[in-house]
Formats: structure tokens, C-alpha cells, sequence
DNA sequence: CGCATGAATGTGACCGGTCACACAAGGCGC
DNA sequence: GCGCCTTGTGTGACCGGTCACATTCATGCG
């Protein structure tokens, strides 16, 4: 116990080694698990650490091997269900990998911004996973110089313009082919759809996969409704929808989106999913609890985290290993805010 | 530009040295704006530096100063709104200090991953921010060593026994008092409370608050209902509330558990506002847009995050200045769940 | 004019680890 | 008994910065 209150300096490898009566060298070893070492003398150096209190010092740690055990998560935004629970799931591999989880948040999509946020992720050495489903995500993630071990979390797998980089993503197309023909299959004519900001100028992959359903079914296709990310954004766009009786179905590009429309028409005295049905993605926690209760599909963040991080690890150490991501596939949530239109009831 | 695509060793400071034909201190002196360098000079070393793209590595820094300009955050989840905001808060400031940021995610409440946190996080160096609202963190917030630079962000500022630690926090009390008195107001008999868990074995501020507002008002104090955290908490909780018909307000420990009751008192058939009134904490993104919407208080976590780190900043450095937390006063958000009670409309 | 003073710059050690290599002692084959 | 390999250990340099101090040269002042 250091009574004396004030915080002395640390034990270093070379405070053991005099404690112990060897080299620095040898505690090095020892730490180290190196296997010529004598036991008698590992037995010493063991207990100088323990009696002294030694932790090894990450930063020299760092500067000496050149590995910084570190990954910097890159982000627009923490409080969206989704961008937090991907933070989630690298910390937790991270953590299980003993790497430090870093995190910047682009605060704008201007280039000097995000470039500036980029250089700091690369300042800190180690990995970097951008999440990348909006603009400041996509300008970040190809802001990141070449040769930096970099992961996209991204919306859809294109390669960009000039260079190979891995990503992981969900199944997006996949997610809305399944609420949309879930839709469909209720006996609605067409499903509206209220799209989040694309990230890219080509088409979404939740766009495609709701288009592809439309066509399979020979079902007309309306012009997606773009929008935000928050309710705000899903309130405004089916302020429209909502006047028009022709609409009885409407796919969000996430929950939140969904409870702003769900909002809108309760507004405008449309009864969902008495007169028109509302399905959204992500499935948030709130979903469930919302009146009527969200039919959305449930997609795997925590675990597109995890793959995201595996990935990186892999860049970032020979052993680790490079698992393919084990992402679980969107699952259709059926709950009240779905049925069939006015007519079939 | 590199053509050869392999990525080099990046500069060091001698590297722009021998560029620009100095000592490596001279570069030095530079990059920290030492006053007595000839302006002809300074300027070759900046020609050189900008030359060889020259960045000063922050592992080399932390090392040889001391300082590791970096604040780790430790906290149960990211995913909750409250937490996401501080998170966020706390990056922003850190940023515009040039900080780096860590998180380290308190899985469990257990001691020993407790403590494995918190060694992860002294070992990253700078300073900790431990968000101290649950039994996980107000855990961490015990084992940080004595003499580290560490924040609490706290339910109440209450002294743990045996040590002076800095915190910030929101005026809870002050919040539940303002959302009991206006459910008060509306005419109704008493408001029940739906808390979450507690993080001390001390009455919450909420708790108390609200209890206030009560004793003020002559009504009688219904015991307060256990809760968790989240909506699924709320709606176990708001089951058998909604059975007693006497129930005409209830006031939740925060939002997500509101949505949970206002679920609950939905299925059991008893009207929002009609027969009973809804009231919430945090003002929540979703909160706006439920139907009903939330009467909530709402709650500045984001400035709580910044007055973290400003606290921090202060004991870091000398310089920085130790600013009075300048988090917002809770501010009550009157809408659409809170109503006279039945008799009185 | 000589010397103290300060500006401008350089040298060496250090932060706390790692890596490459040297070196002594012991076992083995011949 | 000699050389050789293996085991156990120590020494020196290095990672990329900072700090303390030395050195050089131009200036100001008595």
C-alpha cells in the first residue's frame, strides 16, 4: 500500500529486474512467456512483479513494437439504434482480443472535417472501421490513405472508384424483398416506400429489394419517398402519403422513420393497420412496444460489429484469424402494424 | 506521392531534420512554436515537414511527455439513449481539445470484470469518465485507484465513502419534482412512479423529488414500483398498475419505460390520457412522435458529457479551465400523455 | 574592449518497452 | 579433450518524441 497518498511513478521492466536480481531482459522474457527461461528464476521475477505492482506500459509498448492494439470506429452519430449497437459489438471483440476501442464522430460531411477525423483515427495507429451508411461515413471511408488497415460497415458491397477495401453489411436487399413481399402477400396493390438518405448516388440496396418484389408481384412502383433518418423525417414524408387513399401500404427505411409516419397518420385519421400498413427495419427496442407494435425486420448489428472488427483483426495480425462474417440473415418481425387493406378485411 | 503503393515508414522528426538541414530539436522547437527559432529557419522546417508529410506520432508523444491526451469512457451500454448522448457529449469537447476518445463497455456488474475495465482503462493513460447511473458503473467508479484523473457522471453527487472524487450530474430531483407538480396540477389524487433501478442503496433523486412534490401537495405516496431499464421493464411494471383502477398518473424513470406502461396500459384497455396520464425522463428522440406523445422532462446529456470533460480537462491540465458545469436545467415538455384524470374533464 | 546576456541551435540522456546479438555454461558426439 | 549446439542470461541499440544542458554567436553595457 502506498500510504504516503501522492502517486509515485509506476514500476517499470527495470525496477522488477533490480527487485529480482536479473536483467530487464529477462523480465521482458518472462512477460513475455518466452520458453528459456529458468523456472527458479521465472518464480523471482513473477513475484517482483506482483510485489511491485508492474503493469506493462502500453504506450512504450506501442512506440517499442509498432502495434498500437487498437481499433478507432469512425461514426456520424452514436445514438441511432444502429450505429451504436455495431460500436457495441466491436468493443465487445475488441475487448475479447484485448484491443482499445477509439471513436470519432464526424460532426459534418464537409471534406475538411471528415478529413481531419480520418487523420486522427490514423494518428492513433491500429485499425479503423468506418461506419459508412451516410454521407460523412462514405466520405470518411474513402478518405482513409491507402495501406491503412480500414473496414467499411457498409450499406451495400460496391467497390469504389480506385481501390479493393473489405467491408461487411447485412442483407439489405434481402430485408426489404422479405417486408415487401410480406406486404404484397396481405393482398395490398403496391407497397410506398420511404427511403433513409442513400450513402451513394447508385440505388440502395433496400430500394432494389423492394423494387424487385414489386416487379415479381407485376405490382405498379411508386416513386420512393426520400427522406431523413429520425421521425422527423418519416413525419414529414407521409404528411403526403396520408392524403392520398390509394396508398395502403408503406415500408420504412428504418424504425424510426416508420414511427414518424406511423405518427403522420394517426394525424391525418388513417388507422394503421386498419386503412393503411406500416413496416420498418432494424427492429429497435421500442419497436415491439409501440401501439400498434412495428412489423419490421430485425437485422444483426451487434453481430456486423463484431464481424467488422474480426476482419480488421485479421488485417491487423497474421494469427488472427480471418473469419467469414458470421452475420446473422434479416428476419422478418411480423407484429400489429401490418394487415391486410381496406378491402379484404 | 508514393507510386510504389507499399506503404514507408512515415516521417520522423529526424528524418525532416536531415531535410532541412537542422538538429532534430530545432524540428522540435517548430512543431511547438518555441519562440527563439529565425523565422528563415522555421520556415525550411516547415517546408521540409510539409514536404515529407510529416505527422508527430502520438505514441512517441505519450511516451516521452507523460500525457497521453486521451479520455476513456466507461459505461454499461452504448445503446441507450442517456449513455449514446453523454458519449457524445464527451466527444465533441475532447475533440475540440484534441483528446482522443476510448470506450470500454462495463459487460457485466461483476467485480472482476468490473476491475479489468477499469485497468484497461488506467493503463490507456489520461483521464476516465465513468458513467455512473447503474450497479456496473457506480462498481467501476469505486475501483478507478486513487490518484487517477477520474469523472463521475452520477445520479446524485452523494461522497462514496473514503474519498473525494469530481461528478456531474442533471438535476433529477428538481426534474421529478417538476413532472410530479404538473401531474399534480391536472387534478389528479397522487402519481405513482415506475424507477428504475437504482444505482446506491440511497433513495434516487428522482425518488425523492417526486416524493417532494407528494408531501407538498398532501397527497398520498403510493410505494414506488421496481423497474429495469428498458420498455419490456415498463410494461411488467404498468401490468398490474393498470389493473387498480385508482392508478390515474404515473410518472416513469425515464422514457423507454414509459413506452413500456403506455404498451401496458394500452392492452389493458385504460385510455392516454382518458384515464390515465403518462409522464416520462429524458425527452428521447421517439418521444415526440408516440401516440399519444410523452409529457416528459427533458434532460441535457449531451451538456452533461461536455461538463464531464471539461472537469476532466481541468484536473489534466494546468491550463484548461475548470468552467462550472454549464449543463442546462431540466426543462418539463408538456404533450399529449398527460391529461386531467377522469372525473375532472 | 571585455564580459555578461540572450537568442539560436546542437548534443546526450531519457520515457519503457522490444529486438538483435553476444556470451557463458552445460550436454553431446567424436 | 575439442568443437558444436542448446539453454539461459545480459548488453546495446532502437522506436520517435521530449527535456536538460552545452555551445556558438551577436548584442548591449559599463
Amino acid at each position: 500500500m502506498n500510504v504516503t497518498g501522492h502517486t509515485r511513478r509506476p514500476a517499470s521492466i527495470r525496477d522488477v529486474a533490480t527487485a529480482a536480481g536479473v536483467s530487464y531482459q529477462t523480465v521482458s522474457r518472462v512477460i513475455n512467456g518466452h520458453p528459456s527461461v529458468r523456472p527458479s528464476t521465472r518464480e523471482r521475477v513473477l513475484a517482483a512483479i506482483e510485489e511491485l505492482g508492474f503493469r506493462r506500459n502500453a504506450t512504450a509498448l506501442a512506440l517499442a513494437s509498432g502495434r498500437t492494439r487498437t481499433v478507432t470506429v469512425l461514426t456520424a452519430n452514436t445514438t441511432h439504434y444502429g450505429y451504436a449497437s455495431i460500436l457495441q459489438g466491436i468493443e465487445e471483440s475488441a475487448r475479447a482480443a484485448s484491443y482499445a476501442v477509439g471513436i470519432g464522430v464526424l460532426e459534418s460531411a464537409e471534406d475538411a472535417a471528415v478529413a481531419a477525423e480520418v487523420q486522427r483515427a490514423a494518428d492513433a495507429g491500429g485499425g479503423i472501421v468506418v461506419i459508412a451508411y451516410d454521407p460523412a461515413g462514405v466520405r470518411a471511408l474513402g478518405a482513409v490513405p491507402a495501406g491503412l488497415p480500414v473496414v467499411g460497415v457498409v450499406e451495400t458491397p460496391a467497390s469504389p472508384p480506385g481501390g479493393e477495401s473489405p467491408w461487411v453489411w447485412t442483407d439489405d436487399r434481402e430485408a426489404a424483398y422479405q417486408a415487401t413481399r410480406h406486404l404484397l402477400s396481405l393482398g395490398h396493390e403496391t407497397v410506398h416506400y420511404v427511403a433513409i438518405p442513400s450513402s451513394t448516388r447508385r440505388t440502395s440496396a433496400r430500394t432494389s429489394g423492394w423494387r424487385q418484389a414489386l416487379k415479381e408481384a407485376g405490382a405498379p412502383e411508386p416513386r420512393p419517398v426520400q427522406s431523413s433518418w429520425g421521425p422527423a423525417g418519416g413525419h414529414a414524408a407521409a404528411l403526403e402519403l396520408a392524403r392520398d387513399p390509394s396508398v395502403t401500404a408503406v415500408l420504412c427505411g428504418n424504425d424510426d422513420l416508420a414511427l414518424g409516419v406511423l405518427r403522420a397518420l394517426h394525424e391525418a385519421g388513417r388507422p394503421v393497420p386498419g386503412e393503411v400498413s406500416v413496416a420498418g427495419f432494424d427492429d429497435a427496442p421500442h419497436s415491439a412496444f409501440l401501439t400498434p407494435s412495428l412489423t419490421t425486420v430485425r437485422l444483426d448489428f451487434t453481430g456486423l460489429g463484431r464481424a467488422a472488427f474480426a476482419l480488421l483483426h485479421g488485417a491487423l495480425e497474421e494469427s488472427a484469424p480471418v473469419a467469414p462474417h458470421p452475420v446473422s440473415v434479416p428476419e422478418l418481425v411480423v407484429r400489429e402494424s401490418s394487415g391486410p387493406p381496406p378491402g379484404e378485411r
